[in-house]
DNA sequence: TAACATGCATGATTTTTGTCATGTTTTTAA
DNA sequence: TTAAAAACATGACAAAAATCATGCATGTTA
């Protein structure tokens, strides 16, 4: 079990993360650090579930989560990998509905609860945050835009490839400076790729074959990244 | 060439559509009157490009515009389908980047254009706007993401049926109560459902001999929405 | 430690989808 | 009005991807 410290204030947080709340007037920093709740969920542990109502956003203090959604069949669809810094639970609490997606621990994560009534009321007294706000949400609007043509347009090898790249500008690597700071399974990177888990085996096989990444287990090392970059066929 | 009436003041058109404007004060909404610009565009034409920087926002007042994005292969995604009263070109002056769509005109259509500097200052000065704003783009984000999800998990009859029906609830009937007022020619309606051409040529034919719909060049009439409805497997 | 479950891996096969080719129809423009 | 271009349609084929089946490894629990 991840060790994590005391909770910070929101003052100290503000500044080592690059959230949205960094934009926020000083005093509704320190409001906000009054009302936050800071919890710890254990890897695995669900923060909250699609369907239900929102009471609040969840801001990350340190840790990983994925959000994901299920299709009508059921099918797990990961639409958003977040870490620390990121703000969840917005989406919903905005467009006066329930959450689209469930929020899942992917280790041991400390996130602050900010209550709806708050989280309201300093967007409407602060239109810096407002703005911030609907910068963030234009932002994700356009990765959503982006991942929707490349759905549509590309095939699993160039996604596969495309989202081990992403895996890594999201949770960077780890000491070694090749591994992927992130355990997820086959099944969980085939759900972020938008294909079975079969083909996610099989192709990361052909990767590992053409030497661009070394699998051990759930620990993915990048190899080369420019054959990677290559194989997703980026024009970006 | 369509007939358009005299440009209307946004009195009167915010009552007449349901534009996000409609919830701005009416200070402000005066002043929108003033200084925003109406024009027209022909079937065809372009109002802004993929890759310009906005200088402003356009709002719908008669017609159909679709927004679109290259592919990294300069094949094109149609992202949106706007009609009266909905407003576009929002996404990236918020988030302060070029335009990641192009939105060309369906058919004859009629646009006010205000200018990015009253645009932002109206929204500085008016929360409620601004959370009609935060609502409207949560909205679009939470579209984006069920669209992908189906991207990801639905076979290409699924979702050209849900794409017939998307239409349908986009611009509706025309006066026969049958026939989609819309005219696409394929390759459009490909793009919108992520697939080849050749393919949805096809499942329309196959969707014809079912007896669901009728085709007649660019005229689609929707014969049996239930079995639609069925062929496209939603859960909502 | 044995028994079980789960995840990973791979082959064989089928299904889905895309591509290419060709002919027809419709639209557009000279 | 006619010639050219674009859009539509369909068959044949190839490629991509999913599914099913099976075995191995790993990890978990009684």
């Amino acid at each position: 079990m991840t060790h994590f410290h005391d909770p910070t204030t929101c003052q100290s947080c503000a500044q080592r993360f690059a959230s949205v709340f960094c934009k926020a007037k000083q005093e509704f920093i320190s409001e906000i650090n009054d009302q936050k709740i800071c919890n710890i969920y254990k890897k695995g542990q669900t923060l909250f579930n699609e369907g239900s109502y929102p009471f609040g956003v969840y801001c990350i203090n340190e840790g990983k989560v994925k959000l994901s959604h299920l299709g009508d069949d059921g099918k797990e669809q990961i639409i958003r990998l977040l870490r620390g810094g990121d703000v969840m639970g917005y989406r919903a609490l905005l467009s006066g509905e329930r959450y689209s997606a469930s929020a899942i621990a992917l280790e041991d994560t400390q996130v602050c609860f900010i209550p709806k009534e708050l989280f309201i009321s300093v967007l409407k007294n602060d239109t810096g945050l407002a703005f911030e706000m609907m910068k963030l949400l234009s932002d994700e609007l356009h990765k959503a835009e982006v991942k929707l043509t490349h759905l549509a347009q590309k095939p699993i090898r160039e996604r596969l490839a495309e989202t081990l790249l992403f895996i890594k500008e999201t949770y960077g690597y780890e000491a070694d400076g090749i591994t992927l700071s992130v355990r997820l399974s086959r099944e969980e990177i085939a759900n972020l790729v938008g294909t079975a888990t079969e083909s996610t085996i099989r192709l990361l096989s052909e990767f590992k074959k053409d030497g661009m990444v070394e699998l051990d287990g759930k620990k993915i090392k990048i190899l080369r990244q420019k054959e990677l970059i290559k194989t997703a066929n980026l024009q970006d």
